[in-house]
DNA sequence: ATTAGTGATAATATAAATTTATAAGACTGA
DNA sequence: TCAGTCTTATAAATTTATATTATCACTAAT
């Protein structure tokens, strides 16, 4: 069987129309009837419905189940060509989300550099959701990823590292900033600056404000976690971050939230289920997991 | 891509030689060279390291990569089949471990009849070790299993419906006959008849023994249920089954199990995910998972 | 040295997929 | 109602992909 006729077949699926599905891949429309033709022989099962009364067509219940599994497929093919050409470039792409980045990067780059491994690694920065995404999609080998909660995907294999807790960030004259701890619902009054959309934090942020039935004044989002915390600085707003984020060279002052059964953030290192994982990628693994050589002489 | 190419490939990867890959798939021996060739000028990666000291090859990293997705590319096109040809023929392959079939399938057959599926239904009775690899196979729709704890097969889907015990079945003129429990421990001196290899019985039988470092004494083994009680009746040796599996025309005594933390009988309702349910696979889950149709008037 | 095994290569035959050209059907709007 | 414009389907020609046959080069064992 042809990958391609299950390609055509998807596409026809989703786009219900063979003329644009043929313009799509740049062929002739024949192509696109043959293909299903010669799919559905070979399932011997009529997997869509031509309608007489043109305009749509519909998709049969064995339809929907070869799209299912060809989806499957497609995206592991998809994958395959993905992991190979990262092998065959020797590269590895290690997904690092900037919060994490500026405490842990630091600490193993040292072990990185030691090993050799430095050159061959290409860091991609970005927010946890979309890193995450780049993981199941075959674009990254391995990540460092942050989470409001243990990971669940069924394509994906996470190793939690680590486990912080969230705390509200304030300049060191803020009212605030001689508090021990704080209740979340004391910061309705406040005005927050906040990460964007697609970072773990929004999560978090939106649990807290949800169980105080709050809804807190974000006055700016950005990204940039340095950017972040500046304008903390300058008291644009409070912010909210893990305790891991902060730094002593930041100038800023944490202080713990009090509400109870509070999401953490989550640390874990992410790699794909069949994913067969290059000695160097294993080595850079076992960094993040914070196994240092000495562990494995007894292998 | 030609599916082909890859079922070569794997093949390739497990018998190491090309000539008897080739007489395997009946098809002459630079066929498989020049599959192997085209996969390698797709992904311009060697996959496999044809080796100068004749006698074995070796698989490189790459191909490694390969062969694992490839496994999962063919097990969903083989699903696909299965899937495909089960809806064509309009049955519905329902797996029901004996144990459980005794005490259900009558509850259910009466749902099944009134909705006109029964016709449609064939039943497979095995043990659930058995079943459950058929449902991921795709020989199976659906399958009512036991086993002796949550189910966590990411390729399956499996809602729990029912948790029952362990427990010791006597003759009514048994030693133990009167009493209300026993500890597992208690049992080394009897002889046991027991479910053979493939129910998950044993596995839990196994956790009694050895949380109790004991080596029970199995006289008998056997797949079916009811010789098995008729042997306890006969007085061959005691048994172990779950609660549910006694009903009172058994004409035998069951003994709860006192020991804490014990494994309990789990029974679920399993399908696969990324699985399109025909009409009637619905119906039938719905009966199995206790749904009525009363309850679905409201959708 | 001969033989039996390995896999690779080239020429050829066969099978399969795609294109071109065209047809048939359904709807739209003058 | 009839031309125009969408659909998808079909047939023949062309191109591309795959398999076979025959043969070679190499290695290891007899």
């Amino acid at each position: 069987m042809n990958t391609r006729d299950l390609e055509y077949f998807v596409k026809l699926v989703e786009i219900k129309n063979f003329s644009q599905v043929a313009a799509h891949f740049s062929v002739t429309q024949p192509t696109i009837t043959m293909a299903l033709k010669r799919l559905e022989d070979q399932f011997t099962i009529q997997l869509i419905q031509r309608d007489q009364s043109h305009g749509h067509l519909t998709v049969t219940l064995a339809g929907e189940q070869l799209y299912a599994r060809a989806q499957v497929v497609i995206a592991q093919l998809h994958l395959a060509r993905e992991e190979l050409g990262r092998i065959r470039d020797k590269k590895i792409r290690l997904g690092l989300p900037p919060i994490l980045g500026n405490y842990y990067f630091p600490k193993i780059a040292r072990a990185l550099i030691g090993q050799g491994l430095m050159d061959q690694i290409e860091t991609v920065e970005s927010g946890s959701d979309a890193l995450f995404q780049q993981v199941r999609d075959g674009q990254l080998d391995i990540a460092l990823l942050g989470s409001s909660g243990p990971n669940t995907d069924s394509e994906l294999q996470a190793t939690q590292i680590a486990r912080t807790a969230f705390a509200i960030v304030v300049p060191k004259d803020h009212v605030l900033a001689t508090r021990e701890t704080v209740r979340f619902a004391e910061l309705e009054q406040f005005a927050f600056v906040m990460l964007s959309a697609g970072f773990s934090h929004v999560r978090a942020f939106d649990w807290f404000a949800q169980h105080n039935q709050m809804h807190p004044n974000v006055v700016y989002r950005t990204p940039d976690v340095t950017m972040l915390k500046n304008m903390i600085k300058q008291g644009v707003g409070i912010g909210f971050l893990t305790q891991l984020a902060v730094t002593p060279e930041d100038d800023l002052v944490t202080v713990k939230i009090e509400d109870p059964q509070q999401p953490r953030f989550v640390i874990s290192v992410v790699t794909r289920k069949q994913q067969v994982l290059a000695p160097a990628t294993q080595q850079l693994k076992d960094v993040l997991l914070g196994k240092n050589k000495d562990d494995e002489k007894n292998d």
